[in-house]
DNA sequence: ACAAAAGTGTTTTCTCTACACCCATGA
DNA sequence: TCATGGGTGTAGAGAAAACACTTTTGT
């Protein structure tokens, strides 16, 4: 096919926007670049594609080795392509969501080492466009929570009612009606009640519940009125 | 920056599912396929990035080029990574849905000669990932169309309540209740009535409607319950 | 005793839906 | 006159929101 051959050829990275839940604060995992340009500035997590991977692939591959975890919840958010967007070298970029449970991640890795989780509503100055990535990312996760348990992805595998509430309070940063999100929450038939009870944020002690098998990933009704 | 070096180059093409409404049809533009392989069977309109635009920039030139139309409404929908996707070379694609007015489309180009609009829930075979990515993007169709008066765009820029809820019975592919949706249509406050009746639809004649300066884009709270 | 979260119930408001009904008019 | 869409009104179902109230237990 030489009509292919007349056309320019890119670089194409990954960029994964990673979300954790610690301390009742959505956070973000974010590395400090060390060198310039945009030295001191901080950065999202990315890697450049591969001739034998799909963007998906590579961004799973950035995860694992950035992280030390496999599997991990992860959707495409949007392609960066503005030819300015680096100002060393053109790249195409493939933005990626990735929700992991902080308590999981492995620290002692050198890729790592000085990475750190910022709160989302108080970010540091990021490189390059990687802070419209951020907001796409947060809007895009605010969208899957509002119609899957998305969010149990962030939290241990039992949780109370009010951690899951506190998260979505994170998500969203707005407040949610206990009772009521307990009603909806319980309406929505995707939680099992364990017969353990959680102590220590409570006098009373709260059951713990887990999600239901097969309906991590099941698309409900609406779980929160977005927009 | 010797770092960018060692990663390898991709071709990166823009894919555009260009949606028009005709005759109380959701209608998708194709072109048929000259060359093998999969000669025969019907393809979106594409063209690949270049050097000085961004992939959105691209788009816009290949509507142009194939549409003879300017300023088109354009939303990016996913990129398409898979190694395999293409099986002559790889390409990255990154597609785009386009709302048009059928009755500006220009149809005397070159290029469009043998291109036909086919309805949507009629489609003949795709070429490669062509029919995932009209999928994709007719999901994205109703989600914006649920949030904003999107729909204006695939009409006149005079319209009867009638012709706008045979638009969205369209998108949707359902039907919707002819009282109700138009109090609804109307409660949201973004449709300006005209002295203007239209009598060729009905015996009684109804009023043509515009869409309110500023409001074509906005958010609006919840058209259409979508999912 | 008190505070703080767990958990339940009630009331009010609002939206969605179904459907009845009259109007205007061309065939 | 009859069929067709234009346009308005209303009753009922169901969801969301606001909020009262009772329970439990560590301090």
């Amino acid at each position: 096919m030489e009509y292919y051959k007349q056309h320019p050829r890119f670089l194409v990275a990954v960029d994964c926007v990673i979300f954790g839940y610690e301390a009742g604060e959505l956070k973000l995992l974010l590395y400090p670049r060390a060198f310039e340009p945009e030295k001191g500035k901080w950065s999202l997590m990315g890697g450049f594609v591969q001739e034998n991977e799909s963007a998906c692939e590579a961004a799973h591959r950035v995860l694992a080795e950035t992280t030390g975890m496999n599997g991990v919840f992860l959707e495409q958010v949007s392609a960066f392509s503005s030819p300015e967007r680096e100002p060393s070298e053109r790249v195409i970029s493939i933005v990626h969501f990735a929700l992991i449970r902080i308590d999981r991640f492995k620290k002692n890795r050198p890729v790592t080492a000085s990475a750190k989780w910022w709160p989302v509503n108080n970010l540091p100055p990021l490189i390059f466009d990687h802070d419209q990535m951020a907001d796409q990312a947060l809007k895009r996760l605010q969208q899957k929570a509002g119609t899957t348990l998305a969010g149990s992805e962030l939290l241990p595998s039992k949780f109370t009612l009010l951690q899951l509430r506190n998260l979505y309070e994170a998500i969203y940063q707005r407040g949610f009606d206990p009772g009521n999100f307990r009603k909806k929450m319980l309406s929505l038939n995707v939680l099992e009640r364990l017969d353990q009870k959680n102590s220590t944020d409570s006098k009373k002690g709260a059951f713990y519940y887990k999600v239901k098998p097969n309906k991590a990933e099941k698309e409900l009704e609406r779980i929160v009125k977005y927009l």
